[in-house]
RNA sequence: GGCCCAUUAGCUCAAUUUGGCAGAGCAGCUGACUCUUAAUCAGCGUGUUGAGGGUUCGAGUCCCCCAUGGGUCACCA
């Protein structure tokens, strides 16, 4: 490690500690309270007439110092809070007195014992009878500060705001900024409460491989890997669906997954190449219970994390309370694009309508794509709101079932809150014979050497022949929801250590 | 991958317009101060201005190139 001046004097403390005998980076702890817990239980006895000394000994990360004379005011901070450390030379003595105030500086972690009282401007805070250094700090947090300026204005000194920095050294971003922290136990609890309500729906939570030797259920592009022993390359996989629906066949009516997929595809604020997903599979039930399911798991999770079912994002308020809007995918692009994709049969006749519209169409492609293309650029940025589109093209979802009488378009829905897509599903299509034939038709429609082409796979058709109950099947981006729930509008927000490309360190 | 913007002290930012000694606040260091919380007071600037090259008497500033990040377009269930 190479150390910069500022960095170098804390090195050399530490080794002045360790001079003096005391070590820096002690093995041994002790702490009776944490700090909520010692703020709590000092209130408490304030209201009893002959309540005893709370004696406590407390563990944090000092965060601010004033040292004045033979007194030194210190903050601490530990995962529940911050209290005053009062210290004084009468009461812990000189040759320690003067040690803390040689050695403490703000970011070490310190343990102080002593007696909680309230200083005379009211502050809880703990009398310091004795304190020692728990991890001596190098590096300088960033210490946040407000202050005054001349003309008045509030100044903000040193919180950590470059994103790069954010993003690659999360720790500090968590150590300086507490709503990062706070950010994350949100997070937590979305995952804690969509796994409740699916218990509480007598889902089973499953765990499926990560390591497929052949990819599938999503059009997307994998990573590729290889295991040395068995000579076999190997794809990170892009979804859970095709492994969880076998788990229907044999007899786990419902099933959920929370984990994470990998997708070899372009980054960007709302796309990371590995992020959370949740996919659950309920049989004897078709997209139209999904539909209400959804509305419901995500209406709940936001009242159980946030207490209400309205939300903040960006500069729309948004409103999750069941029932959501549902609007027909082909009506959406009549109203929308003013393209009824039911008078165009063909990618050629479709691609025409587009054009003679003004519309920009990928020339060559397939007509679900030109379909799903203008979708993504018309419909989706305008539901802010909880929209869901339904009834998609049979020939970009190909693991789902054609409506009833209507054999080029299958029972799925998208979900999208603000403007962006949140969760897929559909009616999983559970014929052999049709599933075997739409995988060949995909191998028509996709050259051979674009890797969206999903490539058949024979035991998932053979599981399906065994006979795989009516069901329905949903997938949610996790990142995407706990973005909407949070209000970040990008994805690395919310995700710890996001990816970022690899620093050049060929200087080195 | 294309285009635009950014990168200056540990952190947040000036100085770039018109090339002329690289500066503040915070934190840090030295000293004073026994109830502060923006502590206060007196001092100290700690730097390969992202890397490399060029123009120039002189480059943080202008030019070229590279790296990283951000935005945007392309791409993308």
């Amino acid at each position: 490690m190479e150390f910069s001046e500022l960095e170098q004097q804390r090195v050399d403390k530490i080794h002045q500690m360790r001079e003096a005998g005391i070590e820096p980076y002690p093995t041994r702890v002790e702490r009776t309270h944490s700090i909520m817990a010692a703020r709590a239980q000092f209130e408490e006895s304030e209201g009893e007439a002959e309540a005893a000394p709370i004696q406590a000994t407390l563990t944090g990360r000092m965060r601010s110092l004033r040292a004045m004379g033979k007194i030194v005011f210190s903050h601490i901070e530990d995962a529940t809070g911050t209290v005053q450390l009062f210290l004084r030379i009468n009461d812990i003595g000189e040759e320690s007195f003067k040690q803390s105030r040689e050695f403490f500086n703000i970011g070490d972690h310190i343990q102080a014992s002593g007696v909680m009282f309230r200083t005379r401007t009211g502050e809880i805070s703990l009398r310091v009878q004795s304190c020692k250094m728990l991890a001596k700090s190098i590096l300088t947090l960033p210490a946040a500060k407000n202050v005054e300026g001349e003309d008045g204005e509030v100044v903000q000194h040193a919180t950590l705001s470059d994103p790069e920095v954010r993003y690659r050294q999360g720790y500090a971003d968590l150590a300086v900024n507490p709503d990062v922290r706070e950010l994350f136990r949100v997070r937590a609890g979305v995952v804690q409460s969509l796994r409740d309500f699916l218990n509480e729906r007598d889902f089973l939570e499953v765990e499926t491989p990560i390591l497929q030797p052949i990819y599938g259920g999503a059009a997307a592009r994998p990573f590729v890997t290889h295991h040395n022993q068995l000579h076999q390359d190997l794809f990170l996989r892009i979804s859970f669906e095709l492994y969880l629906k076998r788990l229907l066949v044999g007899g786990l009516d419902r099933v959920y997954e929370i984990g994470r997929d990998f997708r070899n595809e372009g980054v960007s604020f709302k796309h990371n190449p590995e992020f959370t997903q949740l996919e659950f599979y309920m049989a004897y039930a078709d997209y139209l219970q999904i539909m209400e399911v959804t509305e419901q798991m995500v209406s709940t999770v936001a009242q159980k994390t946030l207490g209400t079912h309205i939300i903040q994002f960006d500069e729309h308020e948004i409103d999750l309370t069941p029932p959501w809007k549902r609007i027909e995918l082909r009506q959406g692009l009549i109203d929308v694009v003013g393209i009824d994709i039911d008078e165009h049969q063909t990618a050629e006749s479709l691609q025409a309508a587009m054009t003679a519209k003004g519309l920009k169409a990928k020339p060559g492609s397939p007509r679900g794509k030109l379909i799903d293309a203008m979708m993504g650029d018309y419909l989706e940025p305008s539901f802010i709101q909880p929209t869901f589109l339904y009834d998609y093209p049979r020939d970009i979802s190909p693991l789902a079932k054609s409506k009833p009488g209507d054999p080029q378009t299958v029972e799925r829905f998208e979900g999208f809150i603000g403007g962006m897509e949140l969760c897929n599903a559909f009616t999983e299509l559970n014929d052999p014979l049709d599933q075997e034939s739409r995988f060949l038709e995909l191998g028509r429609t996709y050259e051979d050497g674009d890797e969206e082409k999903n490539p058949m796979d024979e035991d998932y058709l053979r599981a399906m022949s065994y006979g795989m109950p009516p069901c329905g099947g949903f997938g949610i981006g996790v990142d995407r929801l706990v973005m909407l729930l949070t209000n970040r509008r990008s994805i690395r927000e919310v995700i710890l250590f996001p990816h970022l490309r690899e620093r050049d360190r060929g200087e080195e």
